[in-house]
DNA sequence: CATATAGTCCGTCGACTATCGTACATTGAG
DNA sequence: CTCAATGTACGATAGTCGACGGACTATATG
């Protein structure tokens, strides 16, 4: 099973402003940032079903947001933050400063 | 005719985000961001009909990203500039910074 | 093999989006 | 008053989104 990543040159802002526009995803992003490891998709305690979850991580991926590896039968998600702060300086920290709004895990 | 206008402390990070994610209103950011003065909607040159501008315009108010006032006919629009910074500091920066990816005029 | 675990795939649903066209309102200029 | 300019309101349409359930796959582990 293959698993498509953007390259670096291939980041859009649109799209990767769109994946950061979801509660859920942005969620799955600060817990991503403050864990530091790669962690499956299922640990982020988000209160979805499986193939919503499916859902959120494809579109972070296919966004360039977060970085996918098979290990068993997890995935486990890890955060491209690097190549965030390459192609798009400041922009991570920027959302991910902000106070988590409502009710985030 | 009532305009509504978020306050500052209404700037809600998914909605900002959102609003962001699309080339066209992207693009009358960015231009708002170089005039720096207040600039009528049909003075951004984008290739749309006048009722899809209204949306846009409408979209970015909502989310607190612009203000507008009407002037004659017109309405002049402003980059809420101070109130985002204040509210997501670095992210407006870091969005502007990077390069208009396509065609932007 | 049997079972459990972690996700995927597919189809569906309702809500929303971006776009359009046409008709309308408001204002300013002649 | 008439006309042009600027924008709104109100559909309509084609597409996307977030969510779901159910069937399925793949990988352990007993």
């Amino acid at each position: 099973m293959y698993l498509h990543h953007p390259t670096n040159a291939e980041l859009d802002l649109p799209t990767v402003l769109h994946a950061l526009s979801d509660p859920q995803r942005l969620r799955i992003v600060r817990q991503l940032a403050e864990r530091a490891q790669p962690c499956a998709c299922s640990s982020f305690g988000l209160d979805v079903t499986k193939s919503t979850l499916t859902h959120h991580f494809r579109v972070l991926r296919e966004a360039g947001i977060v970085s996918q590896e098979i290990d068993g039968t997890s995935k486990l998600n890890t955060l491209r933050r690097a190549d965030i702060d390459t192609r798009f300086p400041g922009l991570l920290d920027a959302v991910l400063a902000t106070e988590p709004t409502p009710a985030a895990a």
